[in-house]
RNA sequence: GGUCUCGUGGCCGAGUGGCUAGGCAGGGGUCUGCAAAACCUCCGACGGCGGUUCGAGUCCGCCCGAGACCUCCA
C-alpha cells in the first residue's frame, strides 16, 4: 500500500511530500506551554494537532523524537524594556517563588494533556534548564556578527541578516521595507539600531526576580532564544518538523530562523507546520471578552458560556473534526452534536467486536481502508477521514442490524483497521465509566434488571417502565434488545 | 493603516471547474409493549454584484462581513 505522506509545509506554502532527512528517524519541535496560567482552549488546539502528526508517524513507522518545551522564564509582559517577567510577577502577586508558580501550573498543564490524551514528547526541556545553552548561542551569533550588545543587553541584527544572507521574512512573508514603515515606536527602543531588531539577552531591572548570570550581566534570555537553543541541543541543527500555532509565525518562527541561521549558517527546519486558532461563538477568545475559557472550566462546566460540561474527549473529537489548519469555532451547540457523534463512534467499536461473519460483504472494506489512509496522508486532513469511518460506522451497524453482511477477512480487517485509526492516530479513547468498574454496581444493575424483565415478562410495563424512568434519573440508559438488556451510565 | 486567511444547508464542518462529504438537528418509515439505540428515507448550502467558461461554491475583479499577524498570546 503506497502511504506517502503530505504535509502543508507554511515556508513553501504548499503541500509537500514527508522525506525525514535521517530515515527512518524523525526529529520533531513544538512551541509549547509559558506555564503563567491554566491551559486553555487555545493551547488544545496545537496539543491534539501534533498529537494527531506524532502519532502518525509512529503509526507509519518512523523512529520520533519530539520535543515539546516548558517556557518558565517567561516572556516579556508589554515590550523588551519596560516589560516585566510574567513569571516574576505573577509570583509576587502571590508571594510565591517564580518556579514554584511554574511548577504548579506545569503540573496543572500536564494534568489537562493527560485529559485529553495527549501522548508524552520524547523530551520536555525547560527553558531555566538551558540557560548555558540559550547564552552559548548568544554568543555564536554575536561571534557571527549578527548580534550586538547595548547596556547588558544583547540585540539581532536584522539589517545586517537581511543584508548577507536574505533570510530574514522568508517564512512568514514580511518584508523589511515594511516593517521599517509599520513596526509601532515603542518607548526605549533607543537600544535598538532598528525598532524590528529583538532581543537575544535582557539585561534585568533591579526589580526583576528571574535572572542568571551571563557575559552582559545579569539578565535573562531573549524569547525567542528558548526554542532555538534547545531544539538545535535535542535534534540537531537541522531536523524534519517544526510544529505551532500561527500567532507564532511572526515574530517568534522567523527570529528562530534567524538566530539558528546566524548561529549555525543553515536553516534549521524542513518543514514548518503551524494549526490555526479558535473562536468562541464567531469571537476571537480573549480576557477582555469574558469568553476566555480554561480546559479545566471546560470539565467541569464552571464558565457562563457553558450550558454545561463537556468532557476531554469530547474536546479532542471536536477538535480533529476540524483541519488542523482551517480556524475553528466553539459553541454549546456544535460541542453536544460533537459529544453525540463521539459516542455513536465508540457504540460501533462494541458492536464491531459483536459481529457474525458471511460469506461475502457487502461494502468494500479494502477500499474504505485505503480511504483511510489518503485522508490523512493528504496532510492530516482528519475531517475527511471522519467521514470514512463514519461510513464504516454505518456499515458496521447496518451489518449488526442485518441490512450488510462481512466476510471473515473483511471483518479481521475492520477489528484491526477500526482501533488503530479511532483509539491509537486519533487518539480517542472512551469515557470513564467509573461505575461500570464497581463489581458491586455491576450485581445490582443485573438484579434490577432482572426484576424488571420479569415484569415485562408479566406484561406489568408500569413497573418496567418505572425502573427504567428511575435508573434514567440517576443518568443510567437501559436499552432492550433481543439478546437482552443493556445499560450505561451517561 | 499594512500583510495574509476565510465566508458552504437550522448548527459544526470537508471538498472542488461538470458526479451524495460527514456529524448534529428536523420530517417520514422499519424494529420495539412503549422507549432508547440502530437501520431506511426525505429536507436542505455554497456572503453580494459583475466577469471568464459549453459548464463555477470551485477561476478573476469589486463590495460586504469575520479572523490572524504587525504588540504578550496556541
Amino acid at each position: 500500500m503506497e502511504k506517502k505522506l503530505y504535509i502543508y509545509n507554511t515556508k513553501t506554502r504548499k503541500k509537500e511530500e514527508f522525506k525525514p532527512i535521517n530515515p527512518p528517524h524523525v526529529g520533531m519541535y513544538v512551541c509549547g506551554p509559558t506555564v503563567y496560567g491554566d491551559a486553555h482552549l487555545g493551547h488544545a488546539r496545537p496539543a491534539v494537532t501534533f498529537d494527531l502528526v506524532y502519532r502518525y508517524l509512529l503509526h507509519l513507522g518512523y523512529k520520533v523524537r519530539y520535543v515539546r518545551n516548558i517556557t518558565d522564564v517567561g516572556h516579556l509582559e508589554h515590550d523588551a524594556d519596560e516589560g516585566e517577567d510574567k513569571i516574576a510577577k505573577k509570583a509576587r502577586l502571590e508571594k510565591l517563588e517564580p518556579m514554584e508558580i511554574a511548577q504548579y501550573y506545569s503540573d496543572r498543564y500536564h494534568q489537562n494533556m493527560d485529559q485529553l490524551n495527549i501522548k508524552h514528547p520524547s523530551i520536555e526541556p525547560r527553558a531555566s534548564g538551558h540557560l548555558i545553552e540559550q547564552i552559548e548561542m548568544v554568543k555564536k551569533i554575536i561571534d557571527a556578527g549578527y548580534g550586538y550588545e547595548k547596556n547588558g543587553s544583547v540585540y539581532f541584527d536584522v539589517n545586517k541578516f537581511q543584508r548577507e544572507t536574505g533570510k530574514y521574512g522568508k517564512l512568514s512573508g514580511r518584508v523589511i521595507e515594511e516593517l521599517k514603515a509599520q513596526t509601532r515606536q515603542l518607548e526605549g527602543q533607543a537600544e535598538k539600531l532598528n525598532s524590528y531588531d529583538f532581543a537575544l539577552w535582557k539585561n534585568a531591572a533591579p526589580e526583576h526576580i528571574m535572572r542568571w548570570p551571563s557575559p552582559w550581566g545579569e539578565g535573562f534570555p531573549g524569547w525567542h532564544m528558548e526554542c532555538s537553543a534547545m531544539s538545535s541541543k535535542y535534534l540537531g541543527e537541522h531536523f524534519d518538523i517544526h510544529g505551532g500555532g500561527m500567532d507564532l509565525l511572526f515574530p517568534h518562527h522567523e527570529s528562530e530562523i534567524a538566530q539558528s541561521v546566524a548561529a549555525n549558517e543553515q536553516e534549521p527546519v524542513e518543514y514548518w507546520m503551524h494549526n490555526n486558532m479558535i473562536t468562541i461563538d464567531g469571537q476571537k477568545m480573549g480576557k477582555s471578552l469574558n469568553n476566555f475559557i480554561t480546559l479545566n472550566q471546560f470539565i467541569n462546566g464552571e464558565h457562563d458560556f457553558l450550558e454545561r460540561a463537556y468532557s476531554s474527549m469530547t474536546i479532542r473529537f471536536f477538535m480533529l473534526q476540524a483541519h488542523y489548519r482551517s480556524p475553528l469555532d466553539f459553541s454549546n451547540e456544535a460541542l453536544q452534536a460533537a459529544e453525540k457523534g463521539f459516542k455513536k463512534l465508540l457504540d460501533s467499536l462494541e458492536t464491531l467486536e459483536q459481529l457474525k461473519p458471511a460469506n461475502e460483504s457487502t461494502m468494500d472494506v479494502k477500499s474504505l481502508r485505503n480511504r483511510f489512509y489518503e485522508a490523512i496522508n493528504d496532510d492530516f486532513n482528519t475531517p475527511v477521514l471522519m467521514a470514512h469511518i463514519f461510513e464504516g460506522v454505518k456499515y458496521i451497524n447496518s451489518v449488526a442490524d442485518g441490512h450488510a453482511t462481512i466476510t471473515e477477512e473483511d471483518l479481521s480487517i475492520l477489528r484491526e483497521l477500526f482501533p488503530e485509526f479511532i483509539n491509537h492516530i486519533l487518539g480517542l479513547e472512551p469515557e470513564e465509566e467509573s461505575g461500570k468498574e464497581n463489581e458491586l454496581v455491576d450485581q445490582l444493575m443485573d438484579t434490577i434488571l432482572e426484576i424488571r424483565q420479569q415484569a415485562r415478562k408479566n406484561k406489568d410495563f408500569k413497573t418496567a417502565d418505572m425502573i427504567r424512568d428511575e435508573l434514567q434519573k440517576l443518568n443510567i440508559t437501559i436499552k432492550d434488545s433481543k439478546e437482552g438488556t443493556s445499560w450505561e451510565i451517561e
